[in-house]
DNA sequence: ACCTGAACACCGTTCAAGT
DNA sequence: ACCTGAACACCGTTCAAGT
């Protein structure tokens, strides 16, 4: 059943408010992009956001969930030769959207909306790290601690800065064990 | 040489700014701590906070000294039977100030002061977290991952408050490999 | 239904003026 | 030197009013 041109409109005028904020939200950062900012690079006033989105942090949900799916999708087009590879590619791409990851991190407190999708990708990337790592002999007792730690050492080269060689071993360590 | 009545009544006045600011901070959170509130709590007007300290993230450097010594000291206090207890004593503590902790990350990047304070917390427990993995015998080329890895491990545990199962075999994860 | 200009509430910080 | 009341700048959000 075909959508009416109304509804049409709103997903094409939603969809250049979340692109306009995609770009500078992952540029600027969250924080740095008053909805002033927002608006004007959407063509919009700045209270008009607020008829398609509930507040600021739900153009973020929007921003995010477009980032995740479009990452995701790569990622399922890469071969990878061992996990530290993979590994390694996954900090490099979450690099590229390094702001939005802190900005995660640091409006989950505050945001119901923003708390809920933090809940939902770490239970996908964990569900995805622990299924990697079982074809590669990790024993399960283990398991859920190694996830974990996998997880939160990524998480802390984002947002720690590291140089290339230390993340190298670092994601060479967790692979490999000691 | 004895400080003169008006350099001690200084001190004494900044210290019931940082005692207040202490409390205030931890309980509620620095974002969610005004100014204003601060100020009332302290028997002081808002402004005369600027009179002490250059903007509000001074204020939270000396908070943050105030307890880095504080659980330093205490640290020092204490001997460990093994390397899994030490880092689940180190969680334990900061998780009593998980709201300060959250909050130097995320302040990090827009503040200097924060950001020093930062680099600084990280040389100091990461020397110390080399030293004792050293007499545990960890290999020295896996040494520096491996340090980043356990503070990386720890920060993460603070942020997604994970069940008290978990950061044992976590912190065990990390004291005998895999 | 969709959009806007104007206003509101909040907060960190500064300024002019006092002692 | 120390402190304050008042004001400023900024920002997210809402409201009354338009089409």
């Amino acid at each position: 059943m075909p959508r009416n041109k109304s509804d049409q409109n709103r997903e094409e005028k939603r969809d250049e408010i979340v692109t306009a904020a995609r770009s500078l939200f992952i540029k600027d950062g969250f924080e740095a992009t008053p909805i002033n900012r927002l608006a004007r690079a959407a063509g919009v006033s700045a209270n008009t956001i607020y008829w398609y989105f509930k507040d600021k942090d739900e153009v973020l949900v929007a921003v995010l969930d477009g980032e995740l799916n479009a990452r995701m999708t790569e990622y399922l087009k890469v071969t990878f030769t061992n996990h530290t590879e993979r590994l390694l590619w996954v900090v490099n791409q979450l690099e590229e959207v390094s702001l939005l990851v802190s900005t995660v991190h640091t409006r989950l407190q505050s945001s119901a909306a923003i708390n809920v999708w933090h809940e939902r990708f770490h239970a996908m990337t964990e569900g995805l790290l622990r299924a990697e790592m079982q074809t590669l002999g990790v024993a399960s007792e283990k398991m859920d601690a190694l996830v974990k730690i996998s997880v939160f050492a990524v998480e802390g080269l984002l947002s720690h800065d590291v140089s290339g060689s230390d993340k190298t071993s670092i994601c060479e360590a967790l692979a490999t064990g000691w």
